[in-house]
This record gives C-alpha cells, structure tokens and sequence, in this order.
DNA sequence: CTTGTCTATGCAACGAGTTGCATAGCAGGA
DNA sequence: TCCTGCTATGCAACTCGTTGCATAGACAAG
C-alpha cells in the first residue's frame, strides 16, 4: 500500500500529472519505488475520488487535457500519519538468487552470462545514480547549503548507491564461484 | 512467476510437504524469498494438476495426512528450460526510503525510532545468516569439502550477510542525517 | 510517405500476494 | 483447567502488479 503514499511524497515535491508522477517513477522516485503508469493512474482516480487529492484539468491543443494532482489537506494528513504508524522491514525477493542455487541442478557454468548481464546492468544503474548525485546534491551547480527535503532525497540516493554498490562487488563473487566449480565440478546429472 | 521455480529449486534439494516448504521459505529459501503457506499450498496444487510433481501421501496418526511432493522429471525440466532464459535485473522496493523521503513533510526527528528498529530488525537478520554459516559452512561441523550445491547456497547466503551489512551502515547514516535535521532545522510547516 | 516516438489518458484481464478464517488432535505451561 | 502453540491443510475475498490494447494529434527521421 505504499505507492499511494510514495505518490503524496512525490506530489508534496511537486504537483504534476500522471504522466509526469510516471516519469518520476523512472528517475528519482524509482531510486526506491517503481510503478508503471497503469499503476499510477488507477491509483490517482481512486486517490482523488476519495478526496485525498486535487486536480487541476488544464486545456491542451492537439493532446488530451492534463489533470494535475496535488496532495490537498486530507492527502498530506494520510501521509503525516502513515509516517507515525510502524511498518515491517523488507522481505527479499531475488530471482537471481533462485537461480543461483537452482544452478546445482544444472550447468552452473551456464549461468556466467546471465550474472555478468545483471552484473552491468547494476554498473549502468550505479553510474545514473552517481551521476544524478553530482547533478543535484555534490556538484559545482548543486544547491548549498542543502535544504532538509534535499538532504533527505540525498541520504535515499546514497542507499540506493550503497546498493548498487553492495551488489556490484555480491556477483563477482558469485562469478568467482561459478568459474570455480565450472573448472572443477562437471554438471549434476543426478 | 519465479515462486515456482523456487519450490523446485527446494524440491530439489529435499522433497517435502507443503509445511515443511513453508518452514523452509521461512529460513534458508528465506534468505532469498519469502512465502506464506497459503501462497506455496496453492502453487503446489497447480504444479501438481499441471504434472510438474510428484505426491506421495503418508497417513499420519491424530493429523491430516502429509502430502510429501518432489520434482519429477517434467518439473526439473521446466527449472532447467526457466535456467536459460534471461531474466530482469531486481527493480527496488524500499517502504522505509518511501518514509524518510516523506519526513521532509513532518518532523524528520520523529522517524529517528521507527529507523533504529528497522535497524535492530537487520542486525538480528544479519546474527541469524552469521550463526546458519557457520553451522552449515564455515564451522567444525560443516561438511568439507563442500560439493557444487552446496558452495552455491553459501554464496547466496554471502549475499544475504553483505545485504544486511550494507543496509546496517547505510541506517546509520540516515541516523545521522536525522539527528543532524533534528538540531539545525524545525519541522517543515509549508 | 511512412514509420517511429512523444505526450496523455485509460480499459480489461489476469496472475501474484495478503489477510482472515476454519478444521482438528496433541502437548506443555500457568 | 484453560490457553497457547504446533502440525497440516485448505477456502474466500480482497488488493497489488503486470501485460496487452486503444485513442489521437504532433513532430522528426528516413
């Protein structure tokens, strides 16, 4: 049930369509969210049908007319007390771990391109990330001082760093043990 | 869909009933994944009706009978063909970073408690991963030499203990970054 | 001139995951 | 004695998330 209220933050941020909350969720937002627009639409009508949030429809040539939201009193009242209401911390879900280990039953060798393919792909996103950081927070034409909603988006960015981090240097190892039991371990045929 | 694939990978290593599985998701397979009975109970008689599994009914005294599964043939080859494909890398799912991104609209300082029991949650997370290691791989009564299956469990299990770890530190210094908002800045009021 | 991409919204169908409840005997502690 | 918890399975109702599709004009590249 978090989107909805990743959805509040977003538009306390900045007030925008569901276009726009869609292309957040690309960037910034998707540092620790994603959500599709289907998703955010379905979440927006229902959000605003039951007054959480206002729209402003705003009258475009040649395109649809924008509807932009903004978390009104009630919207940022929900959010203010889902802050104080505690929540369970993250349950994993990694597909490639259960591949890793399903690996045993077949060719684990086999696996490397897959594991070197995530592998670059946490590269490409650790580099976005790095470089969204020296755009916004650490760079010569970043803000200074940092107010505390950008000190808060700062501390969010460096997780997901510390992440990309973590996981980057998790598959060499995973790599490092593939290579190993592809040179001394023949496939299981059990 | 990968929750299938999971059950055959612990299938796999050991055939078991429905609660065994779900004790199962709640440790190891839990390092990776998790699952209630209710999902696992309801995948197992799909897999089952689809011929992905083997059953075997053992009649017990005093309590419904055990229903033992294990991956037969077409079960292991559906895991081998799913093996192959390549799959997307992890996208984010954070709640907690949903609510320090939120902070920034109500009193940074009151999440502080919220953060250090999410932390406790991962320090207790991480002694649990520790103390399974050293029973099943680094410790005196660990098998050695360890065999393919199992040096792959270890290395997701390594991913796990870097997982928390990561997390651990990264809390701190969004510990920090609150404690350091709590004195210099009030509570935004905009 | 056609193909593709961007803006902007939305429906429909499906599968995944959560929560509450139900059955039912057996064992252990307050 | 009562209450809690363990083994063992399962139904029903709901929300969340994904995928495919549809509309429709603007604009750029080939």
């Amino acid at each position: 049930m978090a989107l909805e209220h990743a959805i509040l933050v977003s538009l306390l941020e900045k007030p925008g369509s569901g276009y726009e909350l869609a292309r957040r969720f690309e960037r910034s937002i998707g540092y620790f969210w994603t959500a599709t627009h289907q998703q955010i639409y379905r979440v927006l009508g229902r959000m605003e049908s039951d007054g959480m949030l206002a729209v402003r429809t705003i009258p475009q040539q040649g395109r649809p007319d924008k509807k932009e939201y903004s978390a009104a009193g009630p919207g940022r009242a929900a959010l203010a007390q889902w802050l104080h209401e505690p929540i369970e911390p993250e349950s994993l879900r990694h597909d490639l771990a259960v591949k890793i280990r399903g690996a045993a039953f077949d060719d684990p060798a086999s696996l490397i391109r897959e594991v070197e393919r995530h592998q670059q792909a946490h590269r490409d996103r650790l580099a976005r990330f790095l470089a969204g950081e020296l755009r916004d927070f650490t760079g010569p034409d970043a803000p200074a001082p940092l107010d505390a909603g950008q000190e808060l988006q700062h501390v969010v960015l460096r997780g997901g760093i510390a992440q990309e981090r973590m996981t980057i240097a998790w598959l060499d190892d995973v790599l490092t043990t593939l290579h190993r039991l592809g040179r001394s371990a023949p496939p299981a045929t059990d």
